[in-house]
This record gives structure tokens, sequence and C-alpha cells, in this order.
DNA sequence: CCCAAGCACGAAACCGTTTTCGTGTTGATA
DNA sequence: TATCAACACGAAAACGGTTTCGTGCTTGGG
């Protein structure tokens, strides 16, 4: 077991001072020739490599980004953390990942074990219990530190800081459009509880729609749920209703569940009733038949935030003064499949 | 904007040294108790927290561990990773995760990146380009330098060190078997390319299955496509052939595939055709019909890398003689649902 | 021959902790 | 009154680097 070699242990060695090799290594100018070869042969002969912490230490620059997000095994998250990755790592960083799952507890304990020296900045979307409990005190904490923050997908207007979110109210306003162009008239919506932002805003884009083209709202084709992710509390029975032409998801599992209780009660999709989700993951592309679905660009969401992110950090030595807070919006699109006609 | 306070601004300001507000914050026995009220009062009131950095460097343990994974967009690996994070977590340990890209001169760059310093150990998965090109001196070098390192899922008998394995041979076995037993005869094998042990050992079940049970192996029934969770290369064409009556695939992917292809050819899924996939993830719980799956138990699999990675590396100040390294096998099991038959 | 510039390198501070090893003061004891 | 613990605290080294600021030596010009 050979121990990882130091500065010290290569000065000891060619007899020469620890600033000295620290600068040989560096190619400083200051150092001749044959001291700077000898170092740097002896250096790569021992594979010599300068111990990160002691750098961080010494520039106070972790090269790391601290990523909480409330659930990783989800399609969505998993993309934008794809997408953060991706950019970090190109840019030398490292990212460390913390999940919440949902709970205010666990993001507060998290966002404190790294505030203190562990990471340059985070980046994360708000747990469910966060914005149920509307408390965000600890994100206050860190930007008061200056430490800096880019909230994504579940974010709040309580924080100033940068956000990436993606246009959620227009992105269903036009998938309930596509269905009314396509003749429909009695379109449900499947949401989940009101305090998640994104849920409510996909609920205003579907009121909207409605509206402008004067179709009602008809409160029984409004259907609550409690989990997120799950498909808990969606029965049959909420399809058995004759008139329902068309479905509206806010994600992906309540449609493909959709589509499989209406096959079960022998309406066709999309001929009878067309159908429609949210998060263009594998489920959408995989369904049978495939899903119509509101392609939410995770992966660029997530290069945006790390991009905005990193800029931050890599910028805050001149600004002292309040920084302007950008918000990026992400487009998102539909993608067309077989649970919608033309 | 207040910066982070330091012993050295506590001593300062209450006019003490360093070490005296050091061990008055730990109680120490040293300090009295006028001292030490005085410094854990001032101490609460700048809500003082010990830079992470500073004590890593200082005990040379940075309670970070690095996880490197092929690929994050995929069911089972996430799975693992919430298995790891969610022990890790409990036991003080952040996660620093690197995505491979399944390239092996990204798993050496994320791993040389991390070693120096930035762990105190590894738990990963190869990635396929490793598997092919069946160089691991990068593991070599980490293992040398006395890094604690897990293996999961794609090991190899190269390098000693721990490692968490699923029976994927007797996984496939049971699989086949569960379809000769309903009365099937000609069952399919959707496999992947070889370099991906997995595969191998899958396959293997698969032979022994069919082996045992006096069934030829007809060439034609096995498929080996290209990428691993992409269909990329499956056809409709495949499925034609009028006697198959089972079809055992590597992942859900396939699996899913192949169940909408037998019913585009109007076969029934599984009065006509069983369909057996691994990985049980969401794809299987809403496929239509449901996806009978080999569950691989992802989250168990990643606390019990984390536990043996932990053990290590919360251990190994008192052994410095080689090790007994272990392989925990994790049983997999098989989840019947609607594509199979009793 | 003297002085100044320039070269090549080293000493030391610093980042924020922990921890060992003093050390000055007090009170009790012989 | 001299001695000795016990007490309460401080100085300093250490972790592994970077960086500033000397400093001794050589050399060239006057």
């Amino acid at each position: 077991m050979k121990r990882k070699i130091t500065l010290k242990d290569i000065a000891r060695e060619l007899d020469v001072s620890i600033s000295t090799v620290s600068k040989a290594l560096k190619n400083s100018e200051e150092i001749s020739r044959d001291t700077k070869e000898k170092v740097q042969a002896f250096a790569k002969l021992y594979n010599y490599r300068p111990n990160n912490i002691a750098i961080s230490l010494k520039n106070k620059r972790t090269k790391n980004i601290g990523v909480i997000i409330p659930d990783i095994v989800h399609h969505f998250f998993t993309t934008v953390f794809r997408g953060i990755e991706k950019f970090a790592n190109a840019r030398g960083y490292n990212v460390i990942v913390c999940i919440s799952d949902e709970s205010f507890d666990k993001e507060v304990i998290n966002m404190e074990m790294l505030a203190n020296g562990s990471i340059d900045g985070f980046i994360m979307a708000l747990s469910a219990g966060t914005q149920l409990k509307n408390d965000y005190n600890h994100l206050k904490q860190v930007t008061d530190q200056g430490i800096p923050l880019v909230l994504f997908d579940r974010v709040t207007d309580e924080i100033e800081c940068d956000k990436v979110i993606i246009n959620d109210t227009e992105a269903a306003y036009q998938a309930v459009e596509k269905m009314i162009k396509e003749g429909r008239k009695q379109i449900a919506l499947l949401t989940t509880e009101g305090h998640f932002n994104v849920s409510v805003k996909r609920a205003e884009g579907y009121y909207k729609a409605l509206k402008d083209h004067q179709i009602p709202v008809v409160e029984d084709l409004i259907l609550t749920l409690p989990g997120s992710y799950d498909n808990e509390g969606l029965s049959k029975a909420f399809f058995e209703r004759s008139d329902i032409d068309g479905v509206l998801c806010v994600n992906e599992i309540y449609a493909v569940q959709s589509i499989k209780y209406l096959q079960d009660l022998g309406k066709k999709v999309p001929e009878d009733v067309a159908v429609i989700g949210f998060t263009d993951g594998i489920l959408s592309r995989l369904a049978n038949p495939s899903l119509t679905s509101v392609a939410q660009h995770g992966e660029l969401m997530g290069e945006t935030a790390a991009q905005l992110l990193i800029g931050r950090i890599e910028a805050d030595n001149s600004y002292e003064t309040q920084p302007v807070y950008r918000t990026e919006v992400i487009k998102a699109s539909i993608v067309e499949r077989e649970s919608t006609t033309n």
C-alpha cells in the first residue's frame, strides 16, 4: 500500500524547500530549469497529486456543488440531475447529491451539513414538506451567507435567487387546446394536491384553455390525488362516466394508468378518449398506445441551472452589491404520439 | 451578508485563545464553567459551525463517499443510488456522484478527480467501456492507495475488493423454469452484447434451465442487441415466427417493447406468449398487461454496498494486513403479474 | 574594485481546526 | 514558608497546500 505523496515528501527527498517544489510543479518562472525538471520528474515518477482538501481550505473553493432533490427515482429529477452533472463536470465541478425525500426536516439537515464549507453553491427543488410548511429560513440562511443558490422546478417567491422553471401554464394550455381542436369537449384533469406549485400552474393552464374556448368547467371532471408520483387514489370508477373524451394528467404515471383503465372499460385511446401527460419519460415512449406528452426538457433545465450557479460562483468576487437575479424559463414542448389524434 | 464566523473570530471577540474556544465548544473538562458558558452562548448567538474542510484536512476523513455509475436515468441504478444515499446519510456521510456514461475515459477521470482527498471510499458499477477494454488499472491504483472500494452489479474478478451482486443466473433460471412449467417450449431470449457481465450470467441461467428440462436451444430464438437500455435493433420481425410462446428479456424495456410487438402481431400476452423481464421498475408495474419481472432489489443492494464501504472506512485503522474481502449476493425474486399465467 | 540588479531559492504566513504540551496562578499541605 | 497538585488556559505544531516577501549569491557596468 503506497501512501499518497505530499509536497513535503518531495522537498525532503530532493533537499529543497516546500515552496520550491510547489513553484516548480506550477512551472513558475522563479525556478531554474534544472530544478523544475528534477522536481517534475520526481513528481511524475511517484505520481504526485495535490490534495484537494488542502487546496479547498486554502482558496476557500471546493469545486463541489450541492444538489438537493426530493426524489431520485423519478424520471424528471433524474434527467435534471444528469444535466447538472454533465455541465458541472465539464467545468471541473463535482456534485454532491442529497435526497430530501419530500421532507422538510431532511432538507434542512442536508443543507446545513453541506453549507459548512463542503460546497460552493446549491441547486435544489423544494420538497413537498417545505412547500407545505411554507418555511424557507434554511434557504434564507444560506443566501445570507453569500452562498449562491439556484432553485429549479419547485421554486418559491419567498427567496430571492436564480431560478429555472418551465412554462407549465402555457404547456398545459396548449395540451388542452390541442384536445379541443381535436373536437374534445369533456376534458378531465388529473392533478395532485395543491401545495405543489407546478400542479397549480398546470391547472391554471387547463382552466384558461377551457375558458378561452368557451367550454364550461365541470368539477366532476377534475380529480385531485394525494400522492405525487404514485397512482394511489386513482380508480377505474372515475372513468366510468360516458362523456369523457380527453384527459390531461400532470405526470405520466397518471396518464399511463388512465389509459389502462380506459381500455379496461372498453374505451379506445385515442379514438374515444385522448390522453396527454406531463413528463416525457420512458413510460410515455413505451406505453401502448404510446403517450402524447409534455416534454419538460429536464436535462436542459439541469444544464441551465448549473450554468447559472457556476456563473455566480465564479463571479462573486466582483459584485458585492445586490446582484440582479434571473429566472430562466425552459419552454416545454408537446411530443405527439399515439394517444391523441391529429 | 454575514460571513461565516470562525474560531479565531470568537477568540478575538471574547479575548481568549483559539484553543480555549475549541475546547469550550467541545465541553472539555479543562475549561471552567464560566468560560464554557460564555463561549457557547456566543457561538450559539452567532450561529457558529465548524468548517468541514478544515476538519477533513485535520483528521484525513472527509465523510464523503464517491459513487460512480454508468447512467443515472435508469431505474435500477437509481434505486441502488437511493439505497446508498439513505444508508450513507444516516451514518453522516455525503455522497458525491459521477456518471461515467458507460465510458472508460470518464470513469478514469472521475476516479482520479475524487481519489485525491475528496472522498473516503468508492462505490461503483463498471462502465461498459471499461468492461470492454478490460482495463482496471484505475481501480488498482485506488485500492493500492488504501482507499476502500465496493463494486456492485457490474463487477470484475480482476480486482480484489468487496462486491455486491445479485444471483442473476439463478434468477434467469427460475424465470425460464416458470415459463416451462406453464407449458412453454419455445422460449426466446433477448439479451445485450456480451461484455456485460450480467447479460452473460442471465443467459447462462437461460441455457441451464432449458438443458435441465431437456429443451433444445434454438439459436434463432436468441436475439443479442447492441444497446443496453435502448430498444434499438429490436424489431417486430423477430416475433413473427409462429412458435414463440415465451420471452425472457434482460431488462424491462425489451420486455415492454416485446409485449407491444406481440400484441401488434395479434398474439395475446400471456395466453399465447408469456413475457418476463429483469428490473422490476415502474414500466413493469404500469405495462398493459403488467409485467412479470425479476426484482433486483436495487435499494437493498445500495444499502449493502454502503454498509460494506463504511465498515471498511471506519475499521481500516486496525487491520493493516490483507483483509478478507466479501462478496454479498442479493437474492433476486420474481414478481408475478399479468404477463405470465399461473 | 564597488555597487546594483537579477537570479534562484527559502522562510513564513495563511486557510480553520484539533490536540499536545507546557505554564502561571491558586490553595492546601507538610 | 516551601512544595505540590489541581486548575484554567495559551502556545504551537500539525494537516497539505499557496503565496508573499525576503535574502544570499552571481554577474555586469562604471
